[in-house]
DNA sequence: GTCTATAGTGCGATAGAC
DNA sequence: GTCTATCGCACTATAGAC
């Protein structure tokens, strides 16, 4: 049952057709070990999973996972690149009037609209398992710290100091993921840009 | 070369009286295994060092490590529980006159005295090694947001409505770390509290 | 204390695309 | 033929079960 309800949420028209298409060498091995590990680990659990029985789903060995990840982790962090590389574009053509905690919240604002695109429910259920597993909160916090250095490299790049940096770069980061959990939060209608801003007016209010 | 120096800076006087005092079964397992670990890791990374070769080092077998050490990463994390319990007893004895964001400096504080109080130069090894390791960074990243998690829910037993506990924890954790990196950062004398409270000011001048 | 499952690596063989 | 993805197998270390 909840898992003809995954299945649903996590197969987009196109992974459909892609694995009717498949021939015997067949295309997207990736996507498919990305479906098959999100539906495992909701269905029965991240530590339940073997990679093994993830690689079965998606029809390859053991062996050809790790080619693709480098850990079982990392098959659910597919995406992270592209949304820090939003993230620090976002920053460097930000206009020169907004002070660093501006820029930040503009930057966030343009890595949630990455977020908010998926397929519905994506988000969400994803959420659900790393929620769940202390060993993929680990993962998710790793990913959310490196966007923030990075994110304080590029305010340094527009002449921000070291420190100011930092504390801006790591405060977007908070209002990003308070905005994320409160977005997920089941009964919120606020899109996921609002909650960011909320989390930005809280902060503000905070400081004052 | 390197060696000698860690070994200097990771036994105190009372460690190697214990070494010397120990007899046929020699006490302190717990504490060897923490030297043995910090050591080696320094010594040659910690990748390259095995849970045997640790366990060797500190007089055990390999399965004695695992019943002080629920894994390999957690050897380096003794103390984070009583890191929380001053955070949060500070936190629910706060005066009642402090805002929330006052509340977590001062928490933050109090956090901060535990570690200033360790041996010389061990938090600067220390964060070398975790700095050197994105495994270990994770799981100190997991501490620190459990730390904030936990913080969130003392502010709002005071009666912080639960956005503004959250982003205050948060941002207590922030100017800890943003603060910790400072002092640790060679060449800055400034004491670990005065770090933080620079954060901390860093932090309400963005936000005005 | 012993045994076993799983994660993750190294490397040579192979199969298909071009 | 080259190039690349996959496979198959041997191996180590972590970690948990018994």
């Amino acid at each position: 049952m909840s898992v003809t309800v995954i299945t649903i949420h996590l197969m987009t028209v196109t992974d459909i057709t892609k694995i009717v298409d498949m021939g015997r060498w067949e295309p997207d091995a990736r996507g498919r070990l990305r479906v098959a590990a999100l539906e495992l680990f909701a269905e029965r659990g991240y530590e339940q999973t073997t990679v093994a029985d993830i690689a079965e789903r998606g029809g390859v060995t053991e062996r050809t996972f790790f080619r693709h990840f480098s850990d079982k982790r990392e098959v659910l962090f597919e995406g992270s690149e592209a949304l820090q590389e939003a993230v620090l574009a976002s920053i460097a053509s930000a206009p020169a009037d907004l002070t660093p905690l501006e820029i930040m919240a503009t930057a966030m604002e343009a890595a949630s609209s990455l977020i908010a695109a998926q397929p519905v429910g994506y988000p969400r259920i994803r959420a659900a398992v790393v929620a769940a597993n202390p060993s993929l909160q680990e993962r998710e916090l790793l990913k959310l710290a490196n966007l923030g250095v990075a994110a304080a490299e590029a305010l340094q790049r527009r002449g921000v100091p070291a420190l100011a940096a930092q504390v801006a770069a790591q405060s977007g980061v908070t209002i990003f993921s308070t905005g994320f959990e409160r977005w997920v939060t089941p009964g919120h209608t606020d899109d996921f840009a609002s909650c960011i801003r909320a989390a930005l007016d809280q902060l503000r209010v905070l400081t004052a």
